[in-house]
Order: structure tokens, then sequence, then C-alpha cells
DNA sequence: AGTTCGTGATATAACGTTTCAAGTCATGTG
DNA sequence: CACATGACTTGAAACGTTATATCACGAACT
């Protein structure tokens, strides 16, 4: 059953030539005579023959992969970044190999160790937090590596991150466009820094719109999933409408669909009484209930930038410089923050009953 | 900076003794002296020495690595049955090249031939459909393959699978369970194999409960995704009250979800008028405004056993014989389907005042 | 005819590891 | 004291490929 992969030798021997004339055939078919290597050609389908790839490393010090290790496969922002690392790289014929350290410094440092084996070109990697020193040693030792989502503190290398303060400024900017006055920012762990950044950006936005930084109301969440969205909700619905916030600035999408349900639970219309806007514009956030406004980060685009520094710093030339590339974000207005002004044509036939009965107070009170 | 990586023969000379001790080290720890053995580990770690897999592989004649190609990383599906495999794969010591034919027979073949140039122990694939020929002459050449998701026509490889069928009888049991009698199924194209058996499963728990295969009302939509549900959605609540169906399964949660929406659009309450069931269990399901029934399937557990599969036929004894595992889906049922008898408690509050209007009709009569 | 090219093909030496037969050397035995 | 016995260690031969230097040979020049 398990028969001996055929080598270039069988094949050399099938076709009455030397080995070097095989290899030649496979790697520089140029140089060999047309009726050689159409004879070699047939005697390479004829066996069934597959390129030894790891006979071909050794040789070439180096493999033709990268590698690319992510906090969690399952997040929908990392299989996008995948995706952008992946195309990059298909085009310079590299393959992939994805790790998932699930955020564990122990897994981390084993693919790490595995990818440094494979002598990959290089290494993408979104780092578990405080792994600066393993990564700097594998680096030390001629893989190169990218951060991905994350900045370089020492500049020792290329990273690509989006820019989440502009992201959480774009959204409140927007929120005090259409008139709100009462901003409130959920998210949390604000020790996460992507949640910290987002929230800076609020406050720059308030900031630049003449606000202060305690204008912001901040519900600190202990996740960024829908039940935790839906825990700050019932606490904001607790408000006195008075006082409540008009505008809700959260931190990722599932947030802001648990704090949608919230609200819809409570009666309190979405968005006629309550303006939304999240943060990521998962897939979901075009299908909710009413469709989610968010702040879109260009995953695919950061994937492929990332693998393309990698493959610049890799095989280029030598005369690469380690850049920190940061994106833009931007934000799609949708539904869920739509201004009172121009209310979507649907939206009479769309909004619950609830809508109704509440969606009196419609112009928010001036808060400072 | 890009130093070359120190080999064996450097660590050798540095510990002063062979290579060949060196790799004793590496590999039979236990047989070489203590002294000597601490003495060379001491010269691993100060020079940084990191085995170079691709010379180990070449020796060996296999790598220590397997290979997955899915349909689409992307899909929550795949995600977790890639977990599913990483996780039997890291128990044996094996990596995993994960890869992403999108559906492509052109990158299906590619990674296929990339995956055998690594000479993988093995592959694990979900085929594009046609690709089995393809398939064959891999397995030919000595690659273990075990499908996933997908059963071998032939039975001339291992495969993993859910049994659609089981899953589609479960749902349309438990409607039929909650009195419903006038049944829909939601779901397209059914020229999908999953698809097409969920609604099978359908018809033979019609049948059990003593219905007919027509009985179904079968909706047949163009994607398995949201908005494909809403214009599904729309059909059914276009019927006039007395003829619509009273529960829906859907072939997934998209769909699930594009329904419930158009369902409130339209003030038929989910649960009271309508019941709906989903498929897949995605994470939005519980998090859905009314939380979704839903088949789940057992994915990680998928991934595992299609792991394991492919490590007994590679590494075992060569004792191995193919199988065919099918997995039984279970159903989570959730408020979307709660029977009326035994409402949730946030009912009253949660349900849309729709749902008391149009309210009275609630024991659906007996069709057939 | 002898020389020089040029075109293709060949033989050979790596690449870094593992394995295995063969070696060394102290220790205990007859 | 010679010798067998372990306990380690060593040296050399693979593994399959690629690159490089070499070689054969006919054509085109002196």
């Amino acid at each position: 059953m398990a028969n001996t992969p055929v080598s270039i030798r069988e094949v050399a021997a099938l076709a009455g030539v030397s080995l070097g004339t095989v290899s030649n055939v496979l790697n520089h078919p140029e140089i060999v005579a047309e009726p050689t290597r159409t004879r070699v050609q047939a005697a390479i389908k004829q066996l069934g023959f597959i390129r030894n790839e790891s006979a071909r490393q050794l040789r070439a010090g180096r493999s033709r992969t990268i590698g690319l290790v992510v906090l969690d496969v399952a997040n929908p922002f990392f299989t996008d970044v995948a995706r952008g690392v992946e195309d990059a790289a298909s085009e310079a014929r590299l393959a992939v190999i994805l790790c998932n350290s699930d955020d564990q410094k122990a897994k981390e440092s084993r693919y790490l160790e595995v990818l440094e084996e494979h002598r990959v070109q290089g290494i993408l990697i979104t780092p578990v937090a405080g792994a600066d020193a393993r990564l700097a040693r594998v680096q030390r030792r001629g893989t190169p590596v990218v951060l991905v989502d994350s900045r370089s503190p020492t500049r020792g290398q290329c990273s690509v991150s989006v820019d989440d303060v502009l992201g959480g400024e774009l959204a409140v900017a927007h929120l005090l466009e259409a008139g709100h006055r009462r901003i409130a920012f959920v998210g949390g762990p604000l020790s996460t820094r992507q949640v910290a950044d987002r929230r800076d950006g609020a406050i720059r936005a308030l900031e630049r719109a003449g606000f202060n930084a305690g204008d912001l109301h901040i519900v600190e969440t202990p996740a960024l999933n829908v039940t935790a969205g839906q825990q700050a909700g019932a606490t904001i619905a607790a408000l006195p409408a008075t006082d409540r916030p008009t505008g809700i600035f959260c931190a990722n999408d599932l947030l802001a669909l648990g704090v949608l349900q919230e609200m819809t639970l409570h009666r309190i219309a979405v968005p006629e009484d309550i303006a939304i806007v999240g943060y990521d514009d998962v897939d979901f956030a075009a299908a909710a209930a009413v469709p989610l406004s968010s702040v879109r980060q260009p995953r695919h685009q950061l994937g492929r930038a990332a693998a393309q520094l990698l493959i610049e710093e890799a095989l280029g030339d030598g005369t690469h410089r380690h850049r920190q590339v940061v994106f833009e974000p931007d934000l799609v207005i949708r539904r869920s923050s739509a201004s009172q002004a121009r209310r979507p044509r649907r939206a009479p036939r769309a909004r619950t009953p609830a809508a109704e009965e509440a969606g009196g107070s419609h112009a928010p009170a001036a808060a400072g």
C-alpha cells in the first residue's frame, strides 16, 4: 500500500538521463533541450513523481512557507486576516502554516519552536501579552517577525495595525454630528489595548467638539460578548430617561447587539431614542434586527500587508527597513444610528410598536 | 543579521563530543551518560540551536505534519473542526497545515500538491465536489486521506460526517411534538447534499408521525444566508394566516435569523404564532432577539475524530481498516420553538405588542 | 587539420540530520 | 593477568534534492 514515493533518480532512469537533468527540467526547463525535456516530463507523469520538499529545503536552507500565529482561529477578525495573508503568500508561491495560540503563552511558545524548526521564511504573529523576549530571540536567530494588530514597542520589527483611536473618534464624531449630546462608551476590560484606544478616540472626538473627557459616560464590561452587552444595556436602560445617554458607542459588535436587544426589551427605540454604533462590522451587523452601524477594519488588507512586509524582509534585496503600517478604519452607517432627520423608508413597519409608544421624546436634550 | 542557523555539528564541537552524541541527546537522551548529556544540553542552550526539521524529515521519510483542507476558513463550522483537528494533532506532536480551498478545484489541487511535496503524514479534506479522482491519486501514491463532513462513495478511505437526515428528523419531530401540524422547510439549493439530507429527515419525521412527504411545505432558497431567509420569510408571511405554517425548520441558522426578522417585521410572534428551528447552533443563535432553537453538530469532535482516524492510519501498526464514522447531531431547544404551554418568564415583556394582536390563533389546525 | 566555441548533459559535492555497526574503555570475572 | 561484559561514544552511510564544475561533441572558424 504505502509504496515509497518515487525519487528524481527513478525518473532519471526511466527517461534515460542523469538525475541532474531531471532537476534541471524541474527548476530550469529552459536550459534543457526540447526532446529531452518532454521525455523527462513524460517520465515524471508516468511515475507520478512528487518533489520532496524537505530535501529541497535542506539544500536551499529555508522553506517556502511562512508561519501565522493568531490568538483565536475562530474569531472572524483573524480568519479574515488569515485570508489576506494567504492571498499575498500564494502570490509569492509560499504556503502558510496557521497556528492558534489560544492566547496561551505555552502554546505560542511551542508553535514558535515548530515554525523555527521548519525554517519558515518568517513569522506573522499577534503575540500573547508579554511574549516580547521570546520573539526577540527568534528574530535574533534569523527568522523575520512581523507583528499583526499590535505595535512594536522597540521598532525592532515591522508591524501592521489599525488605528483604534481613530475608530473610536469616527464613531463618536458621527454620533455628535447626528445631534447626540449624552454619549456612552460600552466596553472592557479597559486594560485591553484595543478597548482603551477606542475609548480614547471617543474622548478625542468629544474634546474636539468642545466637551470634556469627563462627559463620556463609561460603562466598563467584563468581556466583549453579547451577554456583557445585555448587562450594560440593562444598566443604561435603568437610568432615568432624562439622564440616559442617547448615543452609545460599543467597543465591539457583540456588545452592541447585546445592548440593542436590551433596548428592544425595555421598549427603548433604536435609533429614535438611542443610537448605537458598534465596532468590527461582523457579518451579522448588517443582518441584525436593526442593522448596526459599525466601525470597519480593513482586516483582509491587514493580513495582506503583513505578509507583504514579511516577504519583502525575507526575500528582498537586503535593503529592507522596518516599518510600522497603521491602517485607518472607516465607519459604516446603518439604521442603528440613522439620524432622525432621514428615517429609512422601512422604519414605520420595521420599528417595533414599542418604539411608537416611547417614541415621543425624539429630540435628545442637550447635555452640557 | 541573518546569521546562519547553528547546526548539530557546532553544538558537538562546543560540547566536545561527536555529532552522533548530540543527536542522541536530542532523540534518545536516556542512552547518553548524565554528565555528557548536561554538557550537550548546555551547549544547545548557549548556541540557541534549533533542529532543522527538513533534514530530519528527509531522513525520516515523512514529516511531522498533517494537512487540513477546508472549503472556507471563515466558516465557523470549519474553524471549530480545525480546532478539533489541532487538539488531536498536538497530542500526537503533529503540526497542522491549514489550507483553504475556497471551494475552488484549482486551489484545492494546488494545495494537495503542496501537501504531498511536504510529505505530510496524511490529509484531512472536505473535498470540492467532483475531486474524487484527484484524491484517489494522492492516496495511491501513499498519503492517507480522511474525508471530513462528506462520505466516501467507494469506502476506499476513512470519513467522518454528521447525520444530517437525523438532524432534520430531530428538528421536525420536535415541532410535531409541540403540536405543530403545518410545517415548512426553508433551505436550498436542494442540490447540496446537506440541505437535501435535512429535508429528507424532515420528511421522515412527518412520515413517522403519520403524515405524507407532500405535507412538508418546501420553500427553496438560492443560498444559505440571512437575506435568503428574509425573502423566504416574506413569502411565508404573505400566506393567509389559516394556511400559513406554524412551524418552520430552516436548513441553517442564518436562514432562520432572516426568517425570524421577517416575522417580527410582519408582527407575527415567535414562537407564539410561528415556531422556528435552525441548524448549526452558531454563536449567535443563543444571542438572537428571540433565542433560536437549533440542531447542533459536534463540530469539534468531528475534527478530533477525523485527525485520530488519520493518525491511526498513518502511524498505526498497519492493522488499520477504513471506517465511516457518523456522528449524531442534537437539538438545542430555546425560546424560538418553546411550546405554548410553558412560555418563558420574560415573554410577556419581550414579545412585541404585535404578537398580542395576532396571537389569537394559537392552536394550529390539523393538516392531514 | 587543428582550434575554439557553444550547447547540453553528467558527475559530484554539499545541505543537516538520524541510525547503526563498530569502536573505546573501565570494570568485574575466571 | 587475560578476557568477557557493559556502558557509552563514535564514524560513516544514508535520505533526495540542487548547484557547480566538468565533460562530450558537433559546428564554425583559422
